[in-house]
DNA sequence: ACAAAAGTGTTCCGCTTACACCCATGT
DNA sequence: ACATGGGTGTAAGCGGAACACTTTTGT
């Protein structure tokens, strides 16, 4: 990694959301040797397509390539990153550092949310990492800069844009259950819906193919499958 | 303008939206000497938010402060803007030129859209423009870059969210008639409304005061005025 | 038989749409 | 009186919310 391939004060921030256990969760690398966790991010190289950078930026946490992405937002207040709290995580790690560097100044972010398959996820440690675990996302851990904000603006969009983006296709597993997805849509929205009204509103979507009925062992009735139409 | 005090290879491009005579305009101003138009747009101080940065542009080009801005999309295509157009735009106009500059490199352009009164602007012409001057949003001259992508995609945002912000607030005079803001919402989605529908689903929301009747000396019942409640 | 959860028919309500009529004003 | 356009009453239609009933499975 050449810092001077980059496009300096640059970088990109991922929230990269998963589905598991009922609950939603996102991402995060915690810093080697602090309490504190990060976004997965990186920088934009000069060649490069903003979107280019941030498929290879969540290919490197994720092994996934072709992942559902949207630019959500730009982060640019003057003062949301310092360099404090950069030098401090490449010193307690034993890491030059180049006072001069852009990486120590002023920088604009670009926020973009991801939309993975909990179960096809293999978490990767970047260098900077201690490890990379999913946190759900009313438990956070200790995050640096804005990060946290970042979060709840990509939470925000992701809920504002529910009905029209296909979030289950994304998120779920090829086939899942009616009540899957809507635990789902409960847990986005943070609030219960009604099993019914749920269930005719998403057929009436016609986005749905039902496959067959799904024998778990339990005392009632078995769910069909579902499975979002190509 | 000392090129140093800028973030490099980082611009912001603003969508002014204004509305005169049953048209929805953008404020361009055109490149000297050349057959082309462009965005209004600016670079972002080092020590600059990036909401700040989008002001000043704004007032250099309007003369108008505390105008009603959204961040809407960043552009950041590796091959969006070619230095080529920049060489020659400077070069039709006798600038040096300093080739290594990251000026003739590549760009990530955030985008901005802007909304103003159209009897408030007073149009300023830029070092770089021949003057500057209102289009009809169908009726758009040559631009350069990306430009008209980003007109685009900034009105699909215009229209996307109309429902939610106070899109009349900033685009009329402080007092209307009913019939100037639906005109006004007709032109933005590019659709005919219903008189009487829009008229009360307007009313319904609660965020207007009626104020007095205008005699426009036509002949027929005189509208009432209205303005928004702060 | 019963409990639990899935699936669906039906009703009610509210918002949008559509059609209608009345009102104010100038010719 | 009449034409023009503003303001509003009312009914039809549609989609969401709420309730209830049926179906399927394991104990």
């Amino acid at each position: 990694m050449d810092i001077e391939n980059y496009i300096p004060h640059l970088s990109i921030d991922c929230v990269i959301f998963g589905f598991h256990g009922e609950q939603l969760k996102v991402l995060l690398p915690k810093v080697k040797r602090l309490d504190t966790w990060t976004l997965p991010g990186g920088y934009v190289l000069k060649s490069e397509d903003l979107e280019e950078a941030a498929q290879r930026i969540l290919e490197e946490r994720t092994g996934l390539k072709d992942i559902y992405l949207e630019q959500f937002y730009t982060f640019g207040k003057a003062k949301r990153s310092t360099g404090e709290m950069m030098k401090k995580m490449l010193l307690v790690n034993d890491f030059e550092i180049d006072e001069s560097s852009w990486i120590f100044q002023r920088f604009v972010s670009i926020g973009y949310y991801a939309l993975v398959d909990f179960s096809k996820v293999v978490t990767k440690t970047g260098v900077y990492d201690e490890f990379c675990e999913w946190y759900d996302i009313h438990q956070l851990p200790n995050l640096a800069f804005d990060h946290a904000e970042i979060i709840q603006k990509a939470l925000e969009t992701l809920r504002y844009m529910l009905d029209d983006k296909l979030v289950g296709l994304n998120l779920l597993p090829e086939t899942f259950t009616m009540k899957e997805l809507q635990i789902l849509y409960q847990t986005i929205l943070d609030k219960p819906l009604r099993r019914d009204n749920f269930q005719r509103k998403i057929l009436s979507m016609g986005i749905l193919e039902r496959i067959e009925k799904k024998f778990t062992g339990a005392a009632h009735k078995a769910p069909y499958l579902y499975k979002f139409i190509k």
